[in-house]
DNA sequence: AACCCGGGGTC
DNA sequence: GACCCAGGGTT
């Protein structure tokens, strides 16, 4: 990547005098390939931009550029994909239609319409900005991607699409649909997730992003990748940039991006144990920060051997958290698959021991199962709600609620 | 620079 | 089961 971009912006300006061309990243047929595909740059943009005005999907947030909607959608869309996203859209822009909307919202209500979404940093980082934009910007979105890039959850990605679809800036975007179709145009043979490689497909994306329709060309690359520049088996036959394609011309489509070898996910083993008090059960939030930071789960017994009795896990329940059980038996079992961890949950069930002193367990509601599920939980701890149900169906009216939690009618709970 | 952070569609 | 998705934050 040592071939400089044909067109400087204010992000790449002054890069020669700090740059010692980091062309290993890359080797001479890239830094080749690069430089022709940032010639064809005019060529590209008409014949990428004719291909989306007809082939594009109808999405949601493509009917407005309201910098509301748009930023909402960038930031949904985040390592998520297009179809998972078009509900939660949806009961967003319904239940807060404005920023100031949104910034009044309690952070509870918002990681409840976020609930199942995954990456609950997206949903505080959301209701962070939206407080910020209300009492810092009046409610008006900054226009430039600098300032953009301020907001919290707004990096170089979302802060270039902003830029580009809401205001019409010439910004760069490179998300993991850039990422393939790049290295696929310039038959890139290093693994994409290589820093200096990234680095290099900015500089190239800068280069390649007109000034006329930004947002466009931006959606429109990204849409290519979506579409037709899949990671397996790739419409090369459909693509308007075949033309244009070196690994195509290589026939090398099927080998790149190259593929980076991942760590299997660690395994964690822990305990859970439903207490229940007649048909409510004990909630309890998890700490702020980490996995599932302060979404709600059932009480879990740390330092606990997976093997423990369900006797064991009473005791060290009533030990942790100051609060005596009757006997507990073991009701199930639930696997849940994070990207990086693989958690095996083993779920125990109590009552709570007659007389004893609630005052113990201080962070913590009695909910019933149904409240249960409309609290900001997981995936995970809504099956795991599944499987306590299920085991004591006599604890309450057996109702579905399974995706309760998700719908924009929720009542407020007093509990 | 490495690591952490969800969930689900798709093959 | 593996892959990967309109990435960002923390250390």
């Amino acid at each position: 990547m040592s071939a400089r971009p044909a067109v400087t912006n204010h992000a790449t300006r002054d890069r020669t005098a700090f740059d010692p061309a980091p062309r290993r990243a890359t080797g001479d047929e890239s830094d080749t390939n690069e430089r022709s595909l940032i010639s064809a740059a005019r060529q590209i943009h008409s014949a990428l931009l004719r291909w989306y005005d007809k082939s594009r999907r109808a999405l949601p947030w493509r009917e407005t550029s309201d910098p509301y909607r748009v930023w909402l959608s960038e930031v949904m869309l985040q390592q998520t994909r297009v179809e998972t996203v078009i509900d939660y859209y949806a009961r967003f822009t319904r239940t807060f239609p404005t920023v100031q909307a949104l910034a009044i919202a309690p952070l509870d209500d918002v990681l409840r319409l976020w609930s199942g979404l995954g990456y609950y940093s997206r949903a505080k980082n959301l209701h962070a900005a939206a407080r910020a934009i209300v009492n810092q910007y009046d409610g008006e979105f900054p226009t430039d991607a600098a300032a953009l890039r301020a907001l919290p959850g707004v990096g170089r990605y979302t802060a270039g699409a902003i830029a580009s679809i809401a205001f019409g800036r010439r910004a760069a975007v490179v998300d993991g649909n850039v990422k393939r179709v790049l290295a696929r145009l310039l038959n890139l043979q290093t693994p994409i997730d290589d820093r200096a490689v990234v680095e290099g497909l900015w500089l190239v994306a800068e280069a390649l992003t007109p000034a006329r329709r930004p947002g466009d060309f931006n959606q429109a690359i990204m849409e290519l990748g979506a579409t037709v520049c899949l990671p397996r088996q790739p419409a090369c036959a459909m693509c308007p940039l075949r033309a244009h394609c070196a690994a195509l011309r290589k026939d090398s489509v099927a080998s790149v991006p190259a593929r980076v070898s991942k760590r299997p996910p660690r395994l964690i083993e822990a305990a859970a144990l439903a207490v229940w008090r007649d048909d409510r059960l004990l909630a309890m939030p998890r700490p702020p920060r980490g996995l599932l930071g302060g979404l709600w789960r059932l009480p879990q017994i740390d330092g606990i051997s997976p093997g423990a009795t369900p006797r064991e896990i009473a005791e060290a329940f009533g030990d942790a958290h100051g609060l005596r059980v009757e006997a507990a038996r073991f009701v199930g079992e639930v696997k849940h698959q994070f990207t990086h961890r693989t958690l095996c949950l083993r779920i125990h069930a109590a009552a709570a021991a007659a007389g004893a002193r609630w005052g113990g367990v201080k962070s913590g509601r009695w909910v019933t199962p149904a409240e249960f599920e409309l609290l900001p939980i997981s995936t995970l701890d809504r099956r795991v709600i599944e499987v306590v149900r299920a085991a004591e169906p006599e604890r309450g009216p057996r109702q579905s609620t399974r995706r309760a939690g998700r719908s924009a009618a929720s009542p407020v709970l007093h509990v």
